[in-house]
DNA sequence: CAGTGGTCTAGACCACTCC
DNA sequence: GAGTGGTCTAGACCACTGT
């Protein structure tokens, strides 16, 4: 039997997943849900405390409670795939892939994924748009040892990110983030202002110690930028 | 005035930072809180149960409330006090303070703070040397009612970051990273040759829900990156 | 003004653990 | 049995928003 501020808490997350409740839709008073529940105030308003803590409820003293708005915010903690992140924005994503192909390893790429100067690998690159405007510029190599079937993927319905996150599971991850300034080629192709900086986030994956990809991804600075926002110790 | 579970709060969290209770020892039950609050039960109740849900305590109903043992952090998250983190290096930290005083905050410093526009604060400008090269522009507001004394502190033993971080524990952590170009006045401090970008990382921290302080860092990424490595976490 | 949320009180009953 | 935390009640006062 599940506590009775739980249970409030149940039937508010539910209508919102349901779509009953749509983002910045007005929820039920406190006086509602007491009436409604035939619960204490102070039980029903620790029900809607601890959706505000968990973000899913926006209060405002003397107007009522809401349904949150999502925030736009990319986070460094998870591997993003940004498909997934702009579409959960209710944007629509869309890539342009340039090259994908085997060949042989640069000797930049030989180190970071811990392969023999020498070796072959698989090369991508590609250019992620955000309702059209591009917002990123990925040049990925990838270990064939750890993924063989990379390149015989569709690319129009599957990023090669998601791809790997699906098929190679990974133990650890490792991000780098650098400010620079884009190569005219780059630039050109992320439509930039002469001049302006890119975020450029570098991230090696690793399943079984090995490595499985490098990944650089260059933003533009104008129109991107990393956050996170967390409680100091997570459980 | 803050909440009177707020002040629990804050008594406990300060107790755990400065050692009084070490991680895993016992906390003062919620009857010895009342007693010593002259609280009711239930707002103590809520203090600690705060905790819990951000990851200070832990609870076992029939025994009592310990420190929570601490999780290890990803560096790029982990609020880093640059002090500490050079020295680790085994190089050497010099600190110039340019400026230190309390003002009316700008409005986008009252914005970051949660602060009425026109409220006063405190604010400090230095630059971080690693073995004498500038790293990091530092400019910083701060909440004058989460650290009144912060200006008396002699900042020529103690950086402004440090302080705080002993002073005033944090809840939750907020980062922005960007990649911008410097102001000249703000490149010339950093001895940067024209035109290179700058990552900038902003940072809000707080305590009890009120934003503490608000710092922008600007660090010349010709000689700055932002790092992390870590192993993959439950999802 | 009536309605909202933010907070607090002084009790209460229960399940649990330790002795 | 004494102490702990987990939960709940039926009130209360306040500051705030909207009309």
């Amino acid at each position: 039997m599940p506590a009775h501020y739980a249970r409030v808490k149940q039937h508010l997350l539910t209508g919102m997943a349901s779509g009953r409740w749509a983002e910045g839709d007005r929820l039920p008073s406190e006086h509602e849900l007491v009436a409604e529940f035939g619960l204490s105030r102070m039980t029903v308003n620790r029900a809607l405390r601890e959706l505000v803590a968990e973000g899913h409820v926006r209060r405002v003293a003397g107007v009522g409670s809401f349904v949150a708005e999502k925030k736009p915010q990319s986070t460094l903690l998870r591997i993003a795939s940004i498909a997934s992140d702009i579409r959960a924005r209710g944007h629509t994503h869309q890539c342009d892939m340039h090259t994908a192909e085997g060949t042989a390893l640069t000797p930049e790429a030989a180190q970071a994924l811990g392969l023999p100067v020498g070796a072959r690998g698989f090369h991508t690159l590609c250019l992620h748009r955000e309702n059209g405007v591009p917002v990123q510029l990925e040049d990925r190599w990838v270990n064939p040892r750890c993924a063989p079937q990379f390149l015989g993927q569709d690319f129009a319905r599957t990023t090669p990110g998601d791809y790997l996150m699906q098929s190679v599971p990974y133990d650890e991850i490792e991000h780098l983030v650098d400010a620079v300034l884009p190569t005219p080629a780059q630039a050109q192709l992320l439509a930039m202002p002469e001049g302006e900086p890119c975020l450029l986030l570098t991230r090696r994956t690793f399943s079984a110690g090995q490595a499985v990809t490098w990944v650089r991804c260059w933003h533009p600075a104008i129109r991107y930028r990393l956050g996170s926002r967390f409680a100091r110790v997570e459980s």
